[in-house]
DNA sequence: TTGATTTCTTAACATACATCAATGCAGACG
DNA sequence: CGTCTGCATTGATGTATGTTAAGAAATCAA
């Protein structure tokens, strides 16, 4: 219980020794099955999910049903709703589960808590927020600037894990084009080889 | 001299008057003229600029000579190549100036002290951090959920001003289309009304 | 003012991607 | 074992957007 969130705050935040019982009394744990929702549209992100073990995805629904992918969390990823969790509004988008999945769950107060016992832990939250803005001012400059193709060998080199665990579907969704685009331009590739 | 930014940090940062001018000793401020650029690709981002008068933008060049507007930065706007900066990165993308402009300038170190002296400081460079993650992923959501034309109304929606003051070219490349494209795009919305 | 340059628009045509429909395949499950 | 369901692929066709080229309008410079 608990022990990749231990690990990770040891190993990659550098929590101190001292500070980690404390911090870790603070969280809890979560199990959930394959397709369990963990935030639904117009509710109120409160919390922040590390995972673990398993797979989540951040998404939209629009009008005509059609799901937009906006994040994928692996294993040792933190996902939440950013926009809910620290303005409270309510989500637009929904969270799920990919994979059975063993998460670490918390909320915005942890954090500015975690950040007042911990310096090494207020750091890496900041971190954590310039290093989410920099993936996703990369992915806007892809999304105007590269066509399908590019974004998806873009995709494949940055998350090769990911390609493995989601049907095609999805990685189409998250890439802004649809399943019989993204199968043609995988076509397209294998060609090449 | 620097009263756009004192305002601001009195106003909308909350800044105590007892810190305001201790913080305010710590930045510069730079004219700069149309088209004067402040960042060129390959090199290392040191500044953040706060834009007292005038209009910036941040934008990528691609390999066929294109430009892609990542960002406009007008009046009480702060402007600056996070992943260059906070990482220490060359910066992939250029800043220039799209009119005179009259620039607060500082640097990652002058955050963390300002952060030290005054705690409201803190707090508004957390929230500035947030709202930059939730207008960068609604970006990413109409890109790949919208098409040019609800783009474009949800572009001129959210910043009137700025649609007043570019050239229409220049909205096209931050919307991810051909000028050619937006100008039909228009035409199709005049022809509604 | 005048000429030069940039911007915007329009049209004809090209292309990338979407849509719709059908098929095949593989894992889930009775 | 067979059936079902979801997923991937393919082809035919449609549509949004890109490209190229030209001219009109606006802006800028001398």
């Amino acid at each position: 219980m608990k022990e990749g969130f231990y690990h990770y705050l040891r190993d990659r935040v550098f929590v101190r020794s001292a500070h980690l019982a404390e911090i870790l009394k603070m969280v809890s744990v979560k199990k959930v099955k394959k397709n369990e929702m963990l935030l639904m549209r117009g509710l109120i992100c409160r919390n922040v999910f590390f995972v673990e073990k398993g797979l989540l995805r951040l998404y939209a629904i629009d009008e005509s049903g059609k799901e937009h992918i906006i994040q994928f969390a692996p294993e040792n990823w933190f996902l939440s709703e950013r926009a809910s969790l620290y303005f409270g509004n309510p989500s637009e988008y929904f969270i799920d589960a990919l994979e059975d999945s063993s998460l670490v769950v918390f909320d915005q107060e942890f954090i500015e808590r975690a950040s007042d016992i911990s310096v090494e832990f207020r750091n890496y939250n900041e971190y954590l927020l310039q290093n989410h803005i920099r993936h996703l001012q990369n992915r806007i400059h892809s999304l105007i600037g590269a066509d399908a193709k590019s974004r998806y060998l873009k995709f494949i080199d940055l998350y090769p894990e990911i390609v493995q665990r989601v049907p095609q579907w999805m990685v189409a969704s998250y890439l802004g084009i649809t399943p019989e685009s993204l199968s043609r331009v995988r076509r397209d590739i294998a060609l090449f080889k």
